[in-house]
DNA sequence: ATATTTTTTTAGACAAGCCTAAAACTTAAA
DNA sequence: TTTAAGTTTTAGGCTTGTCTAAAAAAATAT
C-alpha cells in the first residue's frame, strides 16, 4: 500500500511514543508530535485503523499494528541512513540534519535506498547512536538508560542522545560531549538534580534537563 | 516565496515547453505534461500569475517571469545534481534516474544542494547530457541539433537526449549509443525517413522516432 | 458518589489540487 | 463571413488533511 508523507509521519511518531509508553499513545501527545491539534489526530487515527496500520480504539489511544510497524520502521530506516550521508559525505555538523532528512525519508523507492545502504558501507548507527532498521524493518534497540537515571560513580559511554534539536546538539558539541564520550556521574546536586561529571576527564557540571537528554551504556 | 511541490513541478513544465515553443505555452501542452486535465491547468495558471511567477492572459498561454524562471531553474539544478549522483555514486544506470531525480528534485534545502554539488566535483551536466543551471539559476543551453535535422555524412557526437524514458535510454543502451558515441549519417531512408548510420564505426539502421530524440553536436 | 477538570471525539468549515460537464472564446473551413 | 471544430475557462464537486467550537467521555478531586 502506498502511504502518503502525512501517514508515514504520523506512523513514526506513534512508533517513537511508543517506545517511551508502550501501553498506547494519546492522541494530544501525538498531536503535539505532529504539530496538530488534537482534533486532526482523532481524525487521522479513524483512518490509519481503518487502513489496519494501528490498532485504535475510541477514547483508548492507538498502537502499530505489524504492518504498521513494518512502514514506521521503513521510515525510520532511510531517515537515519540518509543522516548518516550527510554527516559521512556531505559534512553536514550532527545538527543540521534533521530537519533535511525529515523531507528525505519520505523519497519512495526500493532501489535506492538499496544502494545508498551499500554506499554508505552498511551502517549500524546514525549520527545520534540510533541504531538503523534493516531491510526487513528489523531494528536493535539497545538497552538506553537515561544519564540522569544512571548510578553515581559507574564509568559509562554516552551511546546516544533523546532530543536532535540543533540548541541541544550544539550545547553537546561546546562541552565536547559526543557519541562515544567517557562519562562518569561525580556528584548529584540535590538542591536541582544537576550533575558534577567526569567527561573524557574533565569535570563540569551539567543541568538536570541535559541530564535527561543523553543516553549511556556502561562500560 | 515557499513553493509547493505542485507548484514547481507547473513551472518546471512550463519552463521545458517554453524551450520548444518561446511565444508560450498552451494549457494542452501543459495539461499532457503534468499529467492532469486543462480545466486543472487553467486554476493553477491562475494561481501562479497571482503570485507572479509567469504572465498569463486568458486564452493566451502561458510564459515564466523572472522569478518563474529562477524558480524553475533551481527546480531544474536539483534534479540534475541528483541525477549525476544516482548514477556516478549509486550506479544507478541512466535509465533508472529520472523517476527518483523528480521527488529528490523537491527536497528544500540550500545547504544540501551546494554540499551535494561540491560532493559531485560541479559537474556541467547530468548523465544524459544536459547542463545544470550554477546556483543563480544561469544556464547555458548548448545549441542543439537533432540527429533527424543533421546533415548527411558529417561527423558528429551525441550530446544529450530528448526523451528519457526507460525504453529508449535502454534501446541506445543495446546499441551502444551513449553521450560522445561519434555518429555519421551515411545515407537518409526516403521511405520512412529512417537513417542508415555509423556509431563508433558500426552501421546500423535507426529509426527517425529514434533520430528525433537524439542531439547531436557538429564535431 | 458526585462534581469538576481534562482529554477525546464529532460537527462543520476551509485550502489545495484535482475532476467532469457546460459555457465561452479562438481558429480554421466553407 | 458565417459555420464548424477545437481549445480554454468557469462552475460545481470531490478528497486529503487541517482547523475551531461544541459535545461526550474519562480521569481526578471533593
Amino acid at each position: 500500500m502506498e502511504l502518503s508523507f502525512v501517514e508515514e509521519n504520523y506512523l513514526k511518531a506513534i512508533y517513537q511514543l511508543e517506545l517511551e509508553n508502550p501501553s498506547g499513545v494519546s492522541t494530544t501527545a501525538l498531536a503535539e508530535k505532529t504539530k496538530t491539534k488534537p482534533a486532526s489526530v482523532s481524525d487521522m487515527l479513524k483512518k490509519l485503523a481503518q487502513k489496519e496500520l494501528i490498532f485504535y480504539k475510541k477514547y483508548q489511544g492507538a498502537k502499530l499494528s505489524k504492518s504498521g510497524l513494518q512502514a514506521a520502521l521503513l521510515v525510520i530506516r532511510k531517515h537515519r541512513l540518509w543522516e548518516v550521508f550527510l554527516v559521512k559525505h556531505l559534512s553536514f555538523a550532527w545538527d543540521e540534519v534533521h530537519e533535511v532528512a525529515e523531507q528525505l525519508e519520505h523519497i519512495k523507492s526500493n532501489l535506492l535506498i538499496k544502494r545508498l545502504d551499500q554506499f554508505l558501507g552498511y551502517p549500524k548507527e546514525d549520527p545520534h547512536g540510533d541504531p538503523i532498521p534493516n531491510e526487513n524493518g528489523e531494528i536493535i534497540e539497545i538497552p538506553k538508560i537515561l544519564l540522569s537515571d544512571f548510578t553515581t560513580g559507574k564509568k559509562a559511554q554516552i551511546s546516544a542522545v533523546k532530543e536532535s534539536s540543533p540548541l541541544f546538539l550544539q550545547y553537546l558539541d561546546k562541552i565536547k560531549a559526543g557519541i562515544g564520550s567517557n562519562i562518569i556521574i561525580q556528584e548529584r546536586i540535590a538542591f536541582d538534580n544537576s550533575l558534577e561529571i567526569l567527561l573524557d576527564d574533565r569535570t563540569l557540571y551539567i543541568s538536570e534537563e541535559v541530564a535527561k537528554n543523553i543516553y549511556v551504556t556502561e562500560d
